[in-house]
RNA sequence: GCGAAAGUAGCUCAGCUGGUAGAGCACGACCUUGCCAAGGUCGGGGUCGCGGGUUCGAAUCCCGUCUUUCGCUCCA
C-alpha cells in the first residue's frame, strides 16, 4: 500500500470510527478545523492524561496550571510574536513560490557584504603581513560605496518593516532587481502582510487600544504566572510548571489534516533552571521526551531527533522529537532552550522583577528556561498512524481473512473492554451479560454489543482498538466464568467474572508506562 | 494565497458521448447463528458539495464558489 493510501485509509478509519469529523461538516466544513468524536475524544483525553501524570504526577517539582486564552496585549509584545508573526510575504508569478520579502533583501545585504570580504580577503593576500583590514575598509572606494549601500538598504528595509510599509518594501525588492531564484524573473506580486495572530477585541464597542489576541502559544500563560506559581507552591529551582490548553495561528496553509490546524491544543512544559545549567537540563528532557513516546510502543526507528538549523527568537537551542507519519518524518514535539528571554521580556515590559531567590546559592536571578511542547493534535495522529493495522488473521473455517485492527496502546485506548453475550435471543445470555457490564463500567470505559455473530463484534472492537472483549455464554450460567479475549493475540482465557475488573485494570493501567522511567525520575 | 486532482447513500465507489440515480459494506426489524467479519427475508436512507448558466430536459456540458488531498512557505 502507498504512503498516500494509507494516509487516506486513516482519514476514513478516524471518520468511519467516531474519531475524528471535519468542523461544520454540515455547512461544507471549515478549513482546517476539526472536531474529535465520540472515540477521539476518549483517546485525546487519554493521551492528555498520560502526558499530566508522566509531568505533573510523576514529579515533585512540576506542578501544573491552566490559564486564560485571552491574556494581555503587551504578552505578545514581549514574547515577540507581534513582530515575529507579522511576515510580509511575496509571491513569483513565474515560479509560484512564495518568499518573505524582507528575506530577500536581507539576502541580498549578504551579497553585499559577501563581496567585500571578497575584496578584503584579496587585499590581504596582495599585501600580506603589512595589510591593515581597518585602514582599508576606512579608505578603499569600493568597500566604502558597499558599506553604503549596505546601510542605507538595511535602514529603509528597518524602517518599512517597523512602519508596516508593504509598498516600500516591493519598491525595495524592485529597486535592487531581486530575482526568484527559482525562475531567476522579477514578475513579483506586491507583499501582502499575513498576521499568524487571530485578533478579537474586549467590550462590545472596541477601538484599536481592545484588540485582543488568541494565544498563539500556551507557553506565555505560564512564563506571566512565573512568580505567583513559585511562591505559591513553594518550589525551588529546579521546577517546572505544566500546561494543556488551546492555542491558535492564523497559518497561511494548514494541511494534512489534524497535522497542522488553525485551533490545536498543546501540550507544555517549562523547567526554570539555574543559568548556566539549562544545557544540562535541556539534554535530560530531550532524552526524558523520547522515552516518553517509546514506553507507548511507538518503535525506536519510527522517532528521530532533529536540530534546528535556524533558532527562533527566544531559543538558543532546539530539538525536534520527529515521528514517521504517513506522510513521512515531521515534527511530534520540541525541547528548546528559551534562556532567560521571556521573563526577562515580560521583566521588562511590565516594570515588575521577575527573580528567584536562589537560598542555596544567595543570590537573585532570572531562570533560564527549558522548555518541552508537543502538540496533543500530532501526538493523536502519530498514535492512530501507527496502530492502524491490516492483518491477516485465520476465520471460522480456518482461512485466511482480513481484520483491520487498531493497535493502540491498552491505556490510551478509548474503549478498555465490551461485554458480549454469546446469543442475542437468549434471555438468560443478555441479563447476565448486562449485569456484568453494569459491574464493569464503574471501573473503566466499557461497551455492551449483542447485535451480529460474534465473530463481527470482535472485529469491530478491533477497529477501535479495545484491548478485552468479555464474552457471556452458558457455562457462565453455571460457573460464573467468562472467555476474556485479547485484541492483539486473540487469544482466549477462561477466567472468573470476579477476576475481569483486576485483569482488565492491569492492563490498561498507565502506570505501568512510569515504572521503566522511574529510575531517571528528577 | 498559487498550481494540480477530487466532491454521488453513514463508508468505499459505479453511473458522466445530457433523458430526473445504482452496487457492496454499514443501518433497522424478524429469522438463523455455541467463540473470530461478509447466512435468509423485509425495510429506511441520496433534490449527485453549493450557486448560476446552456438546454424541452443537467449527477453528466460551461462559469463561479466552498471543502478536501498533493506540491510551494512556516510550524506544535
Amino acid at each position: 500500500m502507498s504512503q498516500d493510501d494509507k494516509f487516506k485509509k486513516l482519514v476514513a478509519h478516524c471518520k468511519e470510527y467516531g474519531f475524528i469529523f471535519q468542523s461544520s461538516e454540515l455547512y461544507d466544513g471549515l478549513g482546517a478545523v476539526y472536531d474529535y468524536g465520540p472515540n477521539g475524544s476518549e483517546l485525546k483525553n487519554n493521551i492528555k492524561n498520560y502526558w499530566w501524570q508522566s509531568m505533573v504526577q510523576m514529579h515533585e517539582n512540576i506542578v501544573g496550571i491552566d490559564a486564560a486564552i485571552f491574556m494581555h496585549p503587551k504578552t505578545w509584545k514581549a514574547s515577540g510574536h507581534v513582530d515575529a508573526f507579522n511576515d510580509p510575504l511575496i509571491d513569483n508569478k513565474d515560479s509560484k513560490k512564495r518568499y518573505r520579502a524582507d528575506v530577500l533583501v536581507e539576502d541580498y545585504i549578504d551579497k553585499i557584504e559577501a563581496k567585500i570580504n571578497k575584496e578584503i580577503t584579496k587585499a590581504q593576500k596582495r599585501f600580506g603581513d603589512a595589510f591593515d583590514e581597518v585602514q582599508f575598509r576606512a579608505t578603499n572606494p569600493r568597500v566604502l560605496a558597499n558599506v553604503e549601500k549596505m546601510e542605507t538598504i538595511a535602514k529603509r528595509l528597518a524602517t518599512a518593516m517597523s512602519d508596516g510599509d508593504l509598498a516600500d518594501i516591493k519598491a525595495l525588492v524592485e529597486e535592487l532587481g531581486i530575482a526568484c531564484p527559482v525562475s531567476g524573473s522579477r514578475n513579483w506580486t506586491d507583499v501582502r502582510q499575513f498576521n499568524l495572530m487571530f485578533s478579537t477585541q474586549l467590550g462590545n464597542v472596541a477601538g484599536e487600544e481592545d484588540k485582543l489576541y488568541l494565544r498563539p502559544e500556551t507557553a506565555q500563560g505560564i512564563f506571566v504566572n512565573f512568580l505567583n506559581v513559585q511562591k505559591t507552591s513553594r518550589q525551588k529551582v529546579p521546577f517546572g510548571i505544566a500546561q494543556i490548553g488551546k492555542a491558535f495561528r492564523n497559518e497561511i496553509v494548514a494541511r494534512q489534516f489534524i497535522f497542522r490546524m488553525r485551533e490545536f491544543e498543546q501540550m507544555e512544559m517549562q523547567f526554570f533552571v539555574r543559568p548556566g545549567e539549562e544545557m544540562k537540563w535541556y539534554d535530560y528532557w530531550k532524552k526524558a521526551r523520547m522515552k516518553w513516546h517509546q514506553a507507548i510502543n511507538h518503535p525506536a526507528e519510527k522517532l528521530r531527533y532533529h536540530d534546528h538549523d535556524n533558532l527562533a527568537h527566544y531559543a538558543n537551542a532546539a530539538v525536534d522529537i520527529q515521528f514517521e507519519f504517513p506522510f513521512g518524518f515531521k515534527e511530534l514535539e520540541g525541547i528548546h532552550s528559551r534562556t532567560d528571554f521571556d521573563l526577562k521580556q515580560h521583566q521588562e515590559l511590565s516594570g515588575r522583577k521577575i527573580q528567584y531567590f536562589d537560598p542555596e546559592l544567595q543570590e537573585n536571578y532570572i531562570p533560564y528556561v527549558v522548555e518541552t511542547s508537543i502538540g496533543v493534535d500530532r501526538m493523536f495522529l502519530a498514535v492512530m498512524s501507527h496502530a492502524l493495522q491490516e492483518e491477516v488473521v485465520p476465520d471460522a473455517d480456518g482461512k485466511d481473512s482480513s481484520r483491520v485492527v487498531l493497535k493502540i496502546h491498552p491505556a490510551l485506548a478509548p474503549v478498555k473492554c465490551a461485554v458480549l453475550p454469546l446469543l442475542k435471543n437468549k434471555e438468560e445470555l443478555t441479563s447476565k451479560a448486562r449485569a456484568v457490564f453494569d459491574k464493569l463500567k464503574f471501573s473503566f470505559n466499557c461497551q455492551y454489543d449483542e447485535k451480529d455473530a460474534i465473530g463481527r463484534r470482535y472485529r469491530r472492537q478491533d477497529a477501535i482498538g479495545t484491548p478485552y472483549c468479555i464474552t457471556i455464554d452458558f457455562d457462565t450460567l453455571e460457573d460464573d466464568t467468562v472467555t476474556i479475549r485479547e485484541r492483539d493475540t486473540l487469544e482466549q482465557k477462561r477466567i472468573s467474572i470476579n477476576e475481569i475488573e483486576k485483569i482488565v485494570n492491569e492492563g490498561v493501567d498507565m502506570k505501568a508506562l512510569f515504572l521503566e522511567k522511574e529510575d531517571q525520575l528528577v
